[in-house]
DNA sequence: AAAGTTTTATTAAATCCTTTCAATAAAGAC
DNA sequence: GTCTTTATTGAAAGGATTTAATAAAACTTT
């Protein structure tokens, strides 16, 4: 109680209590403590006595009164369509520190990929006066209007992991076709020939550029890939389905009886399914069979086995991500015209253990 | 620019504009809008043309505005020691669920293991006057002086996944010695005399209940655990180590050639590098070797082989995290004295496929 | 029916705390 | 004795909530 009370007290220190007790104006103080322009005027005795009285008051500034009169919150909205992918967490951490260095905060929403809770949390941190939305369309959601939705507010805005051609709003995502040439070179420098491939769903945008990759690739190293063995993942806003999928789809290429010594899931999460789907029919890899997944969720390197596949660089793409918007808010700040800007980033092989050379 | 302009305009609709479109005063609107007390002596036609202003206009109350007046925020912050441990992933659904229905947004901040990146960070969210704290000490972080700083702090505070008898902090945490007893139980009546333990780190809190569950149970039955075979984690701060650790300990273990036909491991993470051990040196789980894990984190199900393991309520941790803050958010803001409320929840058995009765 | 009370309906003004513009005053330069 | 430069500040936003006050209407009371 004590404490708490002393807390009260202490955390209720205002500009003005500074003035009073440094003997010069809230003015004078507010320029002091935010080396505004007007404190080149000030001489440096002022200046430490100002900073010493707030200092041994613990003055914090109100940032409800701060922004009220600025414009400014320091606080981005970052928003997640579902954060029990596992293609959020790095993504997460890469924003945050990326943010923490410029010192903004983010507020983190969850729109467990449901339009309505989106459009919800897109209100709310409107009405909070965010300086700027990073959101993260994982797996799909490629609802246009939504869009719309966001271009209509002109709060500086960029997304991640979802190709936009719109010129108010920003993206980055990875390469999908060179992630697509790379998955496969690497299996036919294995000496592969018969090469099953999930696609990914058509309505998702990653799906089409990493299959041309591949194609690419096949084509340019004399391998036919044979139309029986492609299989377009089904439609699903659920991510874990991936790993239902890979499963069943992996089942079905089995019962088929069309022999393949090679898989390119469309991702990890697809990969483990496939992976389980061998071992439950006595199939091990990647003895009777190489696996190779996309993107490297972190689980990717502990799966049993671990799992060669195509890394995102998720931490990268998040900071990526932040800088964009950073530098958006900034031009929004000055009144200028903000451009959008799309940044597309390398991915990179990582060879592990679920892959291996042809017999 | 014409619509983000629109827009501009449109957002800056203030209480003032609806009192001028309605004929009111913004008094007037204030209460209408929020259903204030005074509301009461407010006739219906007043009522009704004052929304209707409010709506016309697109009226959204400055959130800036409210807050600084009035006390409250809306906002909670929610630390997180590592975004990257799986078992964060799951609560945060929680926390974000249940903070979605009482109209909060959460402030997500990762400390990153970090003690100085997470007393920055207190003070940012202090700064931002959050109306309360959840903290996720998953892993170590059991530096009691933290516990001070955010003791004075007199923010309403609840810790998931760290027991605590402070009388200001609340906390919600797993039954950890019902835990330890279910994963001995299942061993048990499957028959196995002959199990290993990978405790958890000393230092952590965690580790010295569950394994009293699992001592009482193993007497119980009658099986008496060789000290040979229990192994405690070292502590270490980083969460993906687990998997460092249960690989490491495990080959450790098979080295010492000591016969063992299950193992408990402290985690899942631990149980997953256990397994990668066992498949590195030729054996099977589960037909060498059962593994039983703890958390049954997102993979667990997706593991190969899926993972036997002790369920923590994740998602409902979190919201019985946030029911307590909320709770505990309102007594503060009467005044009253908080009450610091312990809660502790009950794990599950859930039986996968790295266990199997002994021969 | 007049006077006094209570209830209903509305609002002016104060407050929350900062930042910034415009103004003032003193000192220094020409 | 004017013109700058330096040093400081009063006052005006910024947009909401709430208290205290006012005014009108609706009841009581005698």
């Amino acid at each position: 109680m004590r404490s708490a009370h002393d807390i009260q007290l202490t955390s209720m220190v205002t500009i003005r209590d500074v003035a009073k007790a440094s003997g010069f104006s809230s003015s004078t103080v507010s320029i002091v403590l935010n080396d505004a322009p007007l404190a080149r005027y000030i001489p440096p005795v002022t200046k430490t006595r100002i900073q010493q009285a707030a200092k041994k008051l613990g003055y914090r500034p109100n940032l409800f009164a701060r922004s009220l009169r600025g414009k400014r919150n320091r606080e981005v909205g970052v928003m997640v369509f579902d954060i029990t992918d596992p293609y959020c967490t790095p993504i997460l951490r890469g924003i945050q520190n990326a943010l923490y260095e410029g010192s903004y905060l983010p507020i983190l929403t969850d729109a467990q990929n449901e339009r309505s809770r989106f459009l919800r949390y897109l209100e709310m941190l409107l009405d909070r006066r965010a300086d700027g939305l990073i959101i993260l369309a994982n797996w799909l959601f490629v609802d246009i209007n939504l869009l719309a939705d966001l271009e209509r507010n002109g709060v500086p805005t960029v997304m991640i992991s979802r190709e936009l051609k719109s010129d108010s709003i920003s993206s980055v995502i990875v390469d999908n076709e060179a992630g697509g040439r790379m998955a496969m070179e690497h299996l036919v420098s294995l000496g592969h020939k018969k090469i099953a491939v999930f696609r990914g769903p058509k309505a998702l945008g990653d799906s089409s550029p990493r299959w041309r990759g591949m194609k690419k690739v096949a084509q340019a190293g004399g391998v036919t890939l044979d139309e029986k063995l492609m299989v377009d993942l089904p439609d699903s806003r659920n991510p874990l389905s991936g790993f239902e999928s890979g499963l069943y789809l992996t089942e079905e290429l089995l019962r088929q009886r069309k022999a393949f010594t090679a898989l390119i899931a469309f991702d990890d999460l697809t990969a483990f399914g496939a992976i389980r789907a061998f071992e439950k029919n006595g199939m091990r890899v990647p003895a009777d069979c190489s696996v190779v997944g996309f993107d490297d969720v972190d689980q990717a390197a502990l799966y049993n086995p671990a799992l060669t596949t195509i890394r995102q660089p998720m931490q990268g793409m998040g900071a990526a991500a932040v800088s964009v918007l950073l530098e958006a808010i900034t031009v929004a700040q000055d009144n200028r015209r903000i451009t959008a800007v799309h940044q597309k980033m390398m991915p990179e092989l990582i060879v592990r253990d679920s892959t291996r050379a042809v017999r």
